[in-house]
DNA sequence: TGTTAGCACTCACTCTCTCTGAGTGCTAAC
DNA sequence: GTTAGCACTCAGAGAGAGTGAGTGCTAACA
């Protein structure tokens, strides 16, 4: 059944002043602070209603309604206004990004921080992941007597290097020698092209080097793999402002999730991939159990479509949508130009 | 003032029970738990007099005592047992700590994680920071058409490498020639060596690629700074298993403190960095405002004489001194011994 | 002189009870 | 369909009494 519109109207003044106050609203207080034109009786049969259609919530008898799951989702969807951050903010936040990083280390970890900021809740950054990469080149460097490095560029513009140690004396052009024989058999391949077959090949062929072609094929698998998601968590202490968490049970759940970047991590990526929008789950749609009384709010960026991860807010489900979905928005753009900026040039 | 050997043992009665129970200590409790062959009446006598001393301190009048700051130290330098760890807390922690790692992050990393599990403890490890380093080697490797990669062997043993591009072709031989150059001419420099009239000499030696030289000067110098000490945390949510922390604004002091990694590592690069002992700091010790009803206890480990950083656990001031101590000296000992084999190969 | 028993006193905590006020649902009138 | 009115509910605040763990002091004891 659709909802009327004045139906919308109430579900979204309740909203709203819940989102505000954290208290249970009441209808008179509706009918005093919304200029709907109607009294609060009225109000009382509507909301009556909406609770039973499901929207809404008592927390006991005598208290007045607060949203449920459903609420906030109907919320989310269709009756969320879009939030303008001020100009102060905007160019508070302008700032803020406004400096140059040469790390893609430093800009993730430093984001989570910028978000947490303009947010006031918790901020999650899951470090980019490679998608399915393809070696770009391989090198084979002489670093000093008996220790050479390999250096391995992969199609996403990451560079990873490994020492290698040699107990015996190694020719300089021998290592040039190896590292052009290398280099011309792996390079466009990816993980599934450097099949056990095609190792054996170039192991026969290689000869006495054979053992070194083992440690360097080892090491570009290796820089192949998708690496396990690693998280950055900002501002997690601002769950506490939030009244829903001063209850220490319902604190300490939540800080024991967040101490597990590998159970942020899972639940990330349990937020969709693909989609450009942002996504938003509440309370229990993010399955996760220990998070029932949260709703987490996720942007993806990337870069070219090499290089993908996410972005996003924790926060009680009782959480200012509006103004975090805007700020999200706002940052990811940023975001993206920077990260843009420092890998666009590859 | 010297304390005699009766305030001695009611003192460290005191301190052990509170640790235990968190309950403010009545004399008539150790007159009946410890055998210490008194009445609860002289107990009393001797907790008035440690009470002026400073060591004891009352909640209210009706309660039992609790040790002050300087109660706490004079049990940490005095009269703290050694614990031992049990046999199964020992295997345990061996087991978890004997696997391989590859990447000094990785164990840097997870080591926190297993100081927080074995001691209920909040953890705190900081990154090891390079001494001073000198560079040890510097190549420049042609990656690609118009992509070089810098690479930079420290002293310490540590490789960090940078992409340089370039907007027209650049022949294999004269990044060759340049590499040898900059390597002769860098080679066993420590920052300091790199002063701006050595780098003009350089620049003015190199022709045409002065520019390039110059870039691969900044990264090296960058490499040899002493970078702000990486910090990570594990198991910051075992703060709140501690009643001192139920309250919900000594909570949230202290999870804004610890979500600045900044903060973190300041106070920490606050502790003795030379002494092999573990150093302690109880309460307002560490000088730190916010963390004044806090303890630290922080060990120091190294690799060589080149890398060094900090592990520890922060807890409240009632903290299982004796246990934590020991945990950290156990997992220091293991920490030493994964890190020699890691980076002993140099 | 050091130790102990005894006792009056203190005070946080808990429990119970009452009161208050915000809010509801229902009914009847508009 | 809307609204005014009213009886009812119930969490939360506040007051008061009772409890018990603890103290300090005094006087007696070894």
């Amino acid at each position: 059944m659709e909802l009327s519109q004045r139906k919308r109207i109430i579900l979204q003044a309740i909203v709203e002043d819940y989102i505000a106050t954290a208290e249970p609203v009441g209808s008179r207080n509706i009918a005093k602070n919304h200029d709907l034109g109607l009294s609060a009786a009225t109000i009382r049969n509507e909301m009556a209603d909406l609770e039973e259609m499901g929207y809404l919530e008592k927390p006991h008898t005598s208290a007045g309604r607060i949203p449920s799951e459903m609420g906030y989702r109907f919320y989310v969807d269709s009756l969320m206004r879009r939030y303008s951050l001020t100009v102060d903010e905007i160019s508070g936040l302008q700032k803020t990004m406004d400096r140059k990083y040469d790390q893609l280390e430093g800009v993730i970890s430093e984001i989570s921080d910028i978000i947490s900021k303009v947010t006031k809740y918790p901020a999650v950054v899951a470090f980019p992941k490679e998608n399915k990469g393809r070696v770009r080149s391989v090198r084979l460097v002489l670093i000093e007597e008996r220790m050479a490095l390999v250096v391995v560029v992969t199609d996403a513009g990451v560079v990873k290097n490994r020492r290698i140690h040699f107990s015996t004396d190694i020719d300089y052009s021998a290592i040039d020698a190896v590292s052009g024989f290398i280099s011309k058999n792996l390079v466009g391949l990816s993980a599934a092209d450097i099949t056990p077959a095609r190792v054996m090949l170039m192991y026969e062929a290689m000869g006495e080097y054979g053992e070194l072609l083992k440690i360097v094929i080892s090491f570009v698998l290796e820089c192949l793999k998708e690496e396990s998601a690693r998280v950055y968590i900002g501002g997690a202490s601002n769950i506490l402002n939030n009244p829903e968490f001063s209850d220490i049970d319902k604190a300490r759940e939540f800080f024991s999730f967040m101490d597990s970047r590998e159970n942020v991590g899972k639940m990330l990526s349990l937020m969709g991939d693909d989609s450009d929008d942002i996504s938003i789950k509440i309370g229990s749609e993010s399955g996760v159990e220990s998070m029932k009384d949260t709703s987490i709010v996720v942007a993806n960026y990337h870069v070219g479509d090499k290089l993908r991860g996410k972005i996003g807010i924790i926060g009680p489900t009782r959480m200012d949508y509006a103004r975090v979905v805007s700020s999200l928005e706002m940052i990811n753009d940023r975001l993206a130009e920077i990260l843009g900026r420092m890998m666009g040039q590859d």
